[in-house]
RNA sequence: UCCGGAUUAGCUCAGCGGUAGAGCGGAUGGCUGUUAACCAUUAGGUCGGGGGUUCGAGCCCCUCAUCCGGAGCCA
């Protein structure tokens, strides 16, 4: 028998098909799953905006499209044309009535994920190809909604993206959690795991500035919570105390989860998240003190005492007593970085604050009001033992036109993790970055 | 780095010191409304590597490797 010509219709996304009712549609994308009874094969097809079943039948297509289609196997790549039709059987209300399928290519080997459970190692290994799969689609979809929204926030409130650099000198925090690279005759340079200090800069120009970027962490971290490349976003304002500084934190977040909630609801139902949680989640957010939380933890049986730092068990001991993200401030100095304003009323203690997702899901942001007077910036610097000369370029921006200001980091893949309610983080980024794994 | 756990078919896992098992996936056949479709048939294994105990080891012991989970650190 002669093949006939492929028939002619319009490129439809699946996203936009529900307005193509009883009308005649191409659809071009990918096998994700087949049943078939003899006479008739139901295709779940996907493309890159969603996901819709296909009904092929016999009587309909004829022999010749109808073998074609029997040949599709797994993760076949395929073009069909159809009438979109409502239909209450489908999984999604509507499907695609074939007329037509064209194949574009059958894999030579079974594809690698099945619809059975795999174990984490294998889908790792498979990540190129998990990506495919309808739960990380979802989670992707809302990965990208959150940086969206991220972007929306300081764009509409007129703040300045600035893109800091990611090879560094060895100013920052402590050098032992760097990367290390060759940079031509100069030597060792590291990649960056804040761009905070370079922040700084740009806001005593611009005044309120963003940035959104990977960082990277040397840390042999092994747990739920932690990457070893992030994409973390961070915010700095002339001028913003402390104050000011949470309350920004606490705008952004509640923006984040609104937009989310608003955009990405079928992904979230996809992804079985429970979001009447969400909802709560709106500015403004409960605060304590560092001092009246290690008082709670004492009060529930934690073995902690003032000068001890919050751990992961208990950050969950103190979240878990808020619905809302909580904000926790002023930490002990010891125990934060040099550059932290200390609390004129108590100088024991600087003027930070960690915000802490619920259900567990830990440090979201790390924030403070940073010192902005040269002498005591210096003397912090002598206090941790760091070398004064190396921050030669930070301390010029106290010497010429200083003023207060503030800012924080908001880690991207903590966030989603929350919002999408993942057990562990590396599904939360494309391709994780953990400990000895760099494949694919 | 430390503390646990795992490693058996392509994948997920059972397996009591005595002939190697299931489900999924693959192949073949059946079925015109399937929803992780179903039914039948079938192929598929040096039980992570090495050493030891035993008449006999997938199972017990030692060792190495790899992976997973957790802790510290942090976002």
């Amino acid at each position: 028998m002669i093949r006939r010509g492929f028939m002619k219709a319009e490129w439809i996304y699946i996203h936009d098909m529900k307005n193509y009712i009883d009308k005649k549609v191409e659809f071009r994308g990918w096998l994700a799953n087949r049943r078939s009874s003899g006479k008739i094969q139901f295709l779940q097809l996907r493309d890159g905006s969603g996901f819709i079943q296909a009904v092929v039948e016999l009587s309909r297509v004829g022999e010749d499209v109808f073998n074609s289609s029997s040949a599709l196997k797994m993760e076949s790549s395929l073009t069909l044309i159809g009438t979109v039709v409502k239909n209450e059987r489908a999984p999604n209300g509507i499907e695609l009535l074939a007329e037509d399928v064209k194949v574009v290519g059958i894999p030579n080997e079974d594809y690698p994920i099945s619809k059975k459970d795999h174990g984490i190692d294998f889908l790792m290994d498979n990540r190129h190809l998990w990506l495919r799969s309808k739960r990380q689609f979802h989670i992707l979809n809302i990965r990208h909604n959150i940086i969206k929204a991220t972007r929306d926030f300081y764009n509409n409130r007129d703040f300045t993206l600035v893109d800091t650099p990611i090879f560094t000198g060895s100013i920052g925090e402590t050098a032992g959690n760097l990367f290390e690279i060759d940079y031509f005759d100069y030597g060792k340079v590291y990649l960056t795991q804040t761009g905070q200090l370079y922040l700084e800069a740009a806001a005593m120009s611009l005044g309120k500035v963003y940035n959104l970027g990977p960082t990277f962490r040397a840390e042999k971290s092994k747990t739920r919570r932690h990457l070893i490349e992030f994409w973390m976003n961070e915010a700095e304002v002339a001028y913003y105390r402390h104050e000011d500084n949470m309350k920004l934190q606490e705008d952004l977040v509640s923006y984040i989860v609104k937009h989310v909630l608003e955009n990405c609801a079928e992904s979230l139902s996809a992804l079985e998240r429970n979001t009447s949680v969400l909802e709560k989640v709106q500015a403004p957010f409960p605060r304590i003190t560092y001092t009246e939380a290690v008082k709670l933890l004492q009060k529930k049986g934690f073995d902690i005492k003032w000068g001890d730092d919050i751990g992961a068990d208990e950050e969950t001991g103190v979240a878990k007593e808020f619905d809302k993200p909580v904000i926790v401030e002023k930490y002990p100095r010891e125990l934060k970085a040099f550059y932290m304003q200390p609390d004129p009323e108590n100088p024991q203690v600087v003027m930070c604050d960690d915000m802490l997702a619920p259900e567990g899901y830990g440090e979201i942001i790390g924030a403070s009001e940073r010192i902005w007077e040269k002498d005591v910036l210096i003397d912090s610097l002598k206090s941790k033992k760091l070398p004064v000369e190396g921050y030669q370029w930070y301390l010029d921006l106290r010497e010429y036109g200083s003023v207060p200001h503030s800012g924080f980091g908001m880690g991207i893949e903590r966030v989603v993790a929350w919002l999408c309610g993942l057990e562990h983080i590396r599904e939360a980024i494309p391709f994780a970055r953990t400990l000895y794994r760099v494949y694919p």
